[in-house]
DNA sequence: TAATCTATAATTGTTGACAATTATTGTTGA
DNA sequence: TCAACAATAATTGTCAACAATTATAGATTA
């Protein structure tokens, strides 16, 4: 379970998660603990903590005496997390469908998160856009009011974020908001296949766009990611 | 980072969930650092680390100044319980059911889980049914070989555990071996519908079979529960 | 120059002490 | 007997120091 704000350790995991979310902080990079430790003002503890709780969620990976570093997805983990995210989220599917059916959707704030990308989209700002096509499927998941579902989601699309930036050259192509639009349309207009096939056309072409070909580059260190 | 001995604190880990699955541990029971200090000769740090993860879980409430204790599911949260276990484990059979058309299913494996269900069942020895039930589910997740489905679904189980334990009065009855048998026939029969209505009809079973009426009882320390 | 070795620095792992908070026990008084 | 309060004990939270390990930089040699 990687969110809550209720330590300060949880604070050290929310600026992680944005930090990969936002591209600033990529596949392979060490996180040092002194590092975040200066920058927030954190102690040490809490740092660690936070670090703890990553690396239990996968996104972070810890070697002993060597401290932790962002995931680099294999191609085989890549395969695995978009399996079980398209059980996870065609579930999602099926609670927003019958949410549509029984008029208690939340359709306004989804159509914000669609319109907010499209504009993101035009404007040219492409890893805002990534990061919003993330926040999208974190959303949708949000508003079935599960909090597992959420728990179950969330390190994927953080993983999912990850590989992205390691198999592909653009990011930019990589989930697109027209497909989010979509399937938007097929949730609204209550069609159960409609929206299954939506949602899994859209996460396969998620993964096909990947060119695992492309062969992930030397772990850096990094230098003030965070402000 | 936070510890060396990273196998050190998933050993506590691996203790909780043990007592867990085994009626031992019961929802509420507070844990205390030292006494499993004491018990395991583990360092503080080490009980501390496991029980972060737990309380990362969600399997154990952490409260700042009062150590954790053992999740209690309200029924809320049982339902939210339940609905993602469906989902996942709905995605499992998919998986399973795929395997045994492509003549890869591991059938020795779950053949042997059932049999030993029947014996444990035959000997009344209720308790350890309970164990091997849980079992049962977590195992056919990881004959799926994707470690996120596994993840994703095994704290689900250690709260459908404890929910059992809160909201009934005998959990003999909670998982059936027959169930397991039949959903198993399913599969080797490779109907579709047949073995998702009988995951879904089991879980539902499940839920059903618990009596929310019942109230949780007072929070209680344990006293060497391990060993 | 490149490779190897060595001394130094930096980072992580571990422990224990102490502060802060909560729980327990014992006492008093009506 | 019971409730309220005070003193004590137990538990958790935090931190700093030190040990262990790894990374870095410099020197040496071919």
């Amino acid at each position: 379970m990687i969110s809550t704000q209720n330590n300060d350790s949880d604070q050290v995991v929310e600026h992680v998660i944005s930090a990969i979310l936002s591209n600033r902080l990529n596949p392979g990079v060490k996180l040092s603990e002194v590092s975040l430790q200066d920058e927030f003002g954190f102690s040490r503890n809490v740092v660690r903590e936070g670090f703890l709780k990553l690396v239990d969620a996968g996104v972070l990976i810890h070697k002993k005496n060597q401290g932790v570093h962002v995931a680099v997805p294999t191609e085989e983990q890549t395969r695995q997390i978009f399996q079980a995210r398209r059980i996870i989220e065609n579930g999602i599917m099926q609670i927003l469908l019958d949410q549509c059916i029984d008029n208690k959707l939340d359709i306004e704030t989804i159509e914000k998160l669609i319109e907010e990308e499209e504009q993101l989209h035009r404007g040219g700002k492409s890893t805002e856009l990534t990061q919003a096509s993330c926040y999208f499927h974190l959303r949708l998941a949000e508003l079935c009011n599960n909090q597992f579902l959420v728990d179950s989601l969330k390190p994927l699309i953080l993983l999912s974020t990850l590989a992205a930036s390691v198999y592909t050259n653009e990011s930019s192509g990589f989930c697109s908001y027209e497909e989010h639009q979509n399937l938007f349309d097929s949730i609204k207009s209550q069609d159960r296949q409609n929206t299954i096939d939506a949602i899994n056309i859209h996460l396969d072409r998620c993964i096909e766009s990947l060119n695992f070909e492309i062969k992930p580059k030397a772990k850096t260190n990094y230098s003030h990611i965070f402000n």
